[in-house]
DNA sequence: GTTTAAATCAAACGATTGTTTAATTTTGTG
DNA sequence: CACAAAATTAAACAATCGTTTGATTTAAAC
């Protein structure tokens, strides 16, 4: 699906309007006036609001979709490292994009579109399998521990990736940044939870440091 | 703040739907007729909309506000009993009141009420400083490794927890318990939830089994 | 320059929103 | 029973909601 400029306009307001107030908290006047276009063009482009959220995941995922699967399935890395591929991509995905990971928060929770539960479904359902096969893989040459919960090693995963993106507001003032620039602070969390994920989850797959 | 029988009433009945269909996406009138009551009760009762989502956090937090404090800073428990037994406190009230931490993952992420907010804010920063010392005690001792980040220990603890209970519907059939019942499942979900909290953390503080 | 389609607009649509009113019923007290 | 306070109701309130209309402007094609 290829999208023009105004429309990408739309739904980056959308986007960000969803995030902050909710699907249903947020009203197409608010998307136009932020838009800065007529709220009759949502209708016109779109079709209606429901099908706006439906562009913005279809929109998020053809442009966030990482082709690491290929990396993944090649000898050249082994388990351990193949983990830290994953969090090294998901983490760089969810700072890149902390707009449409609320927008994910919240549509898990309120399940308000059924397309777009499914969408989210499935994307769980990929990554799960694909973790499980690094996991046998490591467990099956000794790198990793036995009796491994893979579903709750992602929910895990997904969930510290969330809570982080909801609550970075209250971090702020802990690692003592409230009065640096916001590029500086969303690099700074990025580094420090890209490496919070890879030693928890080398302590938690090996039992080492 | 004592509440009588038909308050309570619609307090469950707003939690519940809140919970699956959002603050903005819930009516009044969805409320009313899910409690049995006349829509004129509500403001009646509350003031408003807003102010019976308060009320709701202020149920449920004066029921659930459990006295572990003073089990923390007794002798009797080594540091990482005492991990274990914040776990226990946290899935027991996480499977307890699902709806309600539904709530509070939407609240974290819309922030609706001022109020409300500044009661999640003043919840996390107190259970920080307890894990704070905690982990401090256990790396004078010996027990835990350095280098911990207690912040994002904690956006790991809460956003498994959180990320669970919104997910769970997902993990029911990874686990093949489709035709369990209601009660049956959520038991299991608990304990398997239990399990890998300790043992992630337990991995993740000694970089032990 | 004319024609046709796409884009944009202000205005209006009916439906639903949270809240209030004013009347009525229920409850408790003397 | 009589009275006052509390509880409950149907109805109405203005405001806002998502969407549509029909007219107008802009852009593209010949």
């Amino acid at each position: 699906m290829e999208y023009n400029d105004k429309q990408v306009l739309i739904i980056q307001a959308a986007e960000k309007l969803f995030a902050a107030n909710g699907f249903e908290g947020t009203s197409v006047r608010d998307i136009a006036h932020d838009a800065g276009i007529n709220i009759a063009m949502i209708s016109y482009y779109f079709g209606s609001k429901e099908k706006l959220m439906e562009a913005i995941f279809a929109y998020r995922i053809s442009y966030t979709r990482l082709t690491i699967e290929s990396l993944l399935q090649s000898d050249k890395y082994t388990p351990i490292q193949k983990i830290e591929k994953i969090i090294d991509s998901y983490t760089e995905k969810l700072m890149a994009h902390q707009c449409f990971y609320k927008l994910m928060a919240q549509e898990q929770s309120i399940r308000e579109i059924q397309q777009i539960s499914e969408l989210i479904y499935d994307s769980k359902a990929k990554n799960l399998e694909m973790v499980k096969k690094i996991v046998q893989e490591g467990q099956k040459n000794g790198d990793f521990v036995k009796n491994i919960d893979v579903p709750l090693m992602m929910v895990t995963l997904i969930g510290t990736g969330m809570q982080f993106v909801v609550s970075q507001d209250f971090y702020k003032k802990f690692y003592k940044m409230e009065d640096a620039s916001d590029e500086e602070f969303k690099k700074l969390m990025k580094k420090k939870l890209n490496h919070h994920l890879k030693s928890l989850f080398k302590a938690f797959l090996t039992n080492e440091a």
